[in-house]
DNA sequence: CATTGTGAAGCGTTTCACAGCC
DNA sequence: GGCTGTGAAACGCTTCACAATG
């Protein structure tokens, strides 16, 4: 019985917007609504209702016209298309910090994604529990993948670490990354890689926030003008943790 | 002379790969290059070099042709388009897992987004410190942004209150909201804000994964796992044809 | 007749390709 | 000669607008 099979390519714009119409969905579910409109939907996801009707249409022709969508149906298209009917176990790699918050997060194994294991080369670190996983030693890696089916790695790791950490989840046979870490890692094509480096994001604030406070004084900021040294931004070199 | 800015718009798109370039002009400055080449600034980015010339001339014209650009200079002239000249501290809302990972995590404060406060609704939490910094009560929120400037909000609480969170971070005075909360949040368009959603990261590796496993087969793999994840939805209606 | 599904126009981004300059 | 800076072409995504339809 094949269930599948819309498998048209979906635009990587849409499926980045599906997991939040999905979101959206789960709750009015929950909260007893049964249909839902591309704009009441587009009004809860805020973005306009031209665009989930078309992000929509590459699932299928799931709504009705004159009515909407129906609200489970529609959870249920794109938990299949998203591969979402399955869960998704993750290893960790980096039981720092971050690593330590992420396995201790809810929001990774709620949502289908849970923390099939973590691994760090700290032999400090080996050993305790986060999250209720235990640590293992890197050099477990292989083993772990190869015994638990585990397709998608996460990394959590300083950056220094990033790529070799990369290299190694590759060679054990991951063959999806989520990387942490505030560096590029590169991998074979046939591995999917994306990297969120949560200071970018804090970066990319910044520049809108200066630009406005650019707009309001009217005037350039008199502050450095010709100065060609980089006599102040010597300040603090990214020491990265 | 009159460095005078080049208050032109930069796109979206340039804005979100210029961190990615400053970090790794700062690498290489501390490695000791003193010059750089597009091709050579876009290999280590993973783009294209067009598109980092195209970027770069948003700055301005800081390239030498036949030579490259000036490493320090171009880091110079980032920071300071960007608004990296300057830090920007940050207020952490909630004081769970995330929010004391993000305290603890040295990536912002070493890149300029010191932890000037966290803030959390649970008494037990307040008077606790994290990552060298005392918990204090959401309340107080309006005199720790007055009284410190701070301009940018990041919500590390669970989606249900993020949109409190958010109006009361935009009723203190914040200007720039990071949203780590799975929701989305509203703000009045004076505000600017980023969501951040680990899982849905995750789902779209999800999306990629299961592309992989279904071009391989032909169908759909039983896999491991749950036939239907979490949440509520048990309608299924007919095949998907 | 409200609302979907979708061609087609509009727009922002990427890439090409080469003139301009060091 | 080598590399930047940039028009122009190509591309992909968004939005419009409306015919199709339960």
């Amino acid at each position: 019985m094949s269930t599948s099979r819309p498998r048209r390519r979906i635009p990587e714009a849409s499926v980045a917007r599906l997991p939040i119409y999905l979101q959206i969905l789960i709750e009015q579910a929950d909260g007893g609504v049964l249909n839902i409109s591309s704009e009441g939907l587009a009004e809860l996801a805020g973005v306009n209702a031209a665009k989930v009707r078309k992000d929509l249409s590459y699932l299928g022709s799931y709504g009705v016209r004159g009515v909407g969508y129906e609200v489970d149906y529609l959870i249920f298209q794109i938990r299949r298309e998203m591969g979402l009917d399955q869960d998704w176990p993750v290893v960790i790699v980096g039981g720092g910090n971050l690593g330590q918050a992420l396995a201790g997060y809810g929001g990774f194994s709620g949502r289908g994604f849970p923390v099939g294991a973590i691994v760090d080369n700290d032999p400090a670190k080996v050993d305790t529990v986060v999250g209720g996983v235990r640590i293992r030693h890197l050099d477990e890696l292989d083993t772990i993948v190869s015994g638990t089916g585990i397709a998608i790695g996460v990394i959590a790791t300083p950056a220094s670490a990033a790529q070799e950490v990369a290299d190694r989840l590759v060679a054990a046979g991951i063959t999806s990354i989520l990387n942490f870490a505030p560096t590029i890692v590169t991998a074979p094509s046939r591995v999917s890689v994306r990297t969120v480096d949560l200071a970018v994001e804090l970066q990319i604030l910044s520049y809108h926030e200066q630009r406005r406070a650019n707009l309001r004084s009217g005037t350039r900021t008199g502050g450095r003008g010709t100065g060609l040294g980089p006599g102040s931004a010597t300040l603090k070199r990214g020491a990265t943790a």
